[in-house]
DNA sequence: GGCAATCATCGAACCGGTTCGATTTTCGAG
DNA sequence: CTCGAAAATCGAACCGGTTCGATGATTGCC
């Protein structure tokens, strides 16, 4: 079912069928009733690779994951969901990709072969093997995260730095003197990535302004870790009585550990950070936390890069996103004395 | 870059070039090398496009997700990245579609227009539209889960029922006499929604099969309704001892509610069920339960879908998984009194 | 009624691969 | 040295769309 057999039934020749569809010359209303009707009876649709061949443009975005072994949290989870929803909207499709591990393969299909228009990156380090490969092959893309440079290309990223400062002076403003960051996993600072090096200096650094006392721990992306890394926090700085994290998955661990040793949030202790709305809701009791919109990084991540691949490579454009912190009711007044 | 250019700066012709990197016909070694080196110095890679047009295969699946205002579960999202993994071992990429909602525009534009080569359908109904409109495509689909016809179509399923029925017998061989089931929503279930159905009635029977007494309750998926339902649990039937679910989102609100009854697991109340290894391993204690082999059945699910592409409408083919619960610590003789 | 401007439609080239039949080259046997 | 078969390569058609320049049909105007 081909756009030579629905002009060969309409009795008008293909280009005609092909203008009649896209609307781009004028065709007579009554062919295009003609057309419309043969197309309905027969239930064509145009053959998508062949429409790309001969645009050039495949109206498909690639988007590269981190692996399936590294679980994704569910700010990523929303996120990818997101990236598809934002990119319906203005009907393009959604080209997956894992990467990092030995999938290399994978990506380079996507990259390389022109089956996608333009590639929007997760989980970025700013130093980035595969931002390199992008640029060098010209494709668009939009970094979720940024490089070291940031004028040198588009991203979407949420403003760790200034949502952490505020943060520390939320507890601060609450009497808190020792504070401790639960940050990542130390792989991940040591190699360079974005939020958590950015999380770690503005933590060190507003605790320093405001002059509080902090800490900051890694700690690996499991609950079995949080666990682990809270009682070590609570051996090694007794004194602490706030803690703010970036950790998601890390939390059930936090959680079970601040139970283990009788401390009531936010009696006993407080705790805040930047965490997926529904996470810091599922909390018992909810976090006040500046939550990730992940729905809204995702639809501009798809609006910069359409107006990427309309444009050229025009000047880079960006995104910076700092949700207010949300108000719940995990953190509260430290007791004096 | 495209094929030509590559034969002109090698001094063959075009098709000789597509032998020598497809092999399906034999080209002279010298010749092989000539262009291998120039490919190499040009950085040549074939358009996606005009070679899925030219052979009638797009070398990708389309893979049906559920709308992200449904959250995904943990399960599911391994599940999506999974099966990005298991085609990349066979050289194919994933294009993903939400659907339901008002997604059908996205689900048409993967399904009609030849843009995969197949689909695989998660989280289908016992009478899904979406498996309807596959079949009068004629587009190969696996579903993950069965239609009422098991007959009919290619699936991968985890044999629900009988987990469900070793669960029931676990307990009761540790001695339970009243136990219940936390089932998914009562919407799912209502709609015919395959696993929530078949855990229902398998839960029932094997309950009746040992003589123990069985309740079961629907229970919307998130922890706020896991608390609430486990807390009308304990009112209504204030003697059950044991549950089984299979709804992972409720879990912690069923923690919850355990600790707040003053409760110990498994000392006072066992639990399990149907549950994603990483969710049980969370879990405190951890889970005895039936893990969910999302990997596995992602693999089993392309495996399937190449096959059927392959072979084209052969007879229906399916996988029934029924992995062994696997026990950890929350489960425990019923206390005598 | 003839002429130009406008509108609708057509035919052919093109996008970049694959594939088939035909042609040229190579090589061994007689 | 010749002939025929096998090996290597070529040229053209094809996949199914889009797009451009050209052609034929209408219409308005003098």
């Amino acid at each position: 079912m081909n756009i030579g057999e629905i002009a060969k039934r309409a009795g008008v020749s293909r280009s005609t069928v092909s203008y009649a569809l896209s609307g781009k010359r004028p065709v007579s209303a009554a062919t295009v009733r003609r057309i419309n009707d043969v197309i309905a009876e027969l239930g064509y649709r145009p053959n998508a690779s062949a429409r790309a061949l001969a645009e050039g443009r495949t109206r498909t975005f690639g988007l590269v994951i981190p692996p399936a072994s590294s679980r994704l949290t569910d700010v990523q989870l929303g996120f990818v969901a997101s990236v598809v929803e934002a990119a319906a909207v203005h009907d393009h499709d959604v080209l997956l990709s894992p990467s990092g591990g030995d999938h290399d393969r994978s990506f380079d299909r996507v990259v390389t072969g022109r089956r996608v228009d333009g590639v929007i990156l997760m989980e970025i380090l700013l130093h980035d093997p595969r931002v390199d490969r992008l640029t060098s092959t010209g494709l668009p893309f939009v970094t979720i995260g940024h490089v070291e440079d940031p004028a040198a290309s588009w991203w979407v990223d949420v403003d760790y730095g200034s949502l952490i400062g505020r943060c520390v002076r939320h507890l601060a403003d609450l009497g808190h003197r020792d504070i401790v960051l639960i940050n990542r996993s130390a792989e991940l600072v040591a190699s360079g990535y974005g939020p958590a090096v950015r999380a770690t200096e503005a933590f060190l650094e507003s605790a320093a302004a405001r002059g509080v006392t902090a800490h900051d721990v890694c700690c690996a992306d499991d609950p079995a870790a949080g666990l682990a890394c809270f009682e070590q926090i609570r051996s090694r700085w007794p004194e602490v009585t706030a803690a703010v994290t970036i950790n998601e998955a890390a939390l059930p661990g936090v959680q079970r550990a601040l139970h283990r040793a009788g401390l009531d949030v936010p009696r006993d202790f407080s705790l805040t950070g930047v965490i997926a709305d529904r996470l810091a809701e599922d909390f018992h009791p909810p976090l006040t936390a500046a939550d990730v919109p992940a729905g809204e990084m995702a639809r501009l991540a798809v609006e910069l890069l359409l107006e990427q691949i309309a444009d050229g490579p025009a000047m880079a454009r960006h995104a910076l996103l700092a949700p207010p912190i949300t108000l719940r009711s995990s953190t509260g007044a430290r007791l004096s004395g």
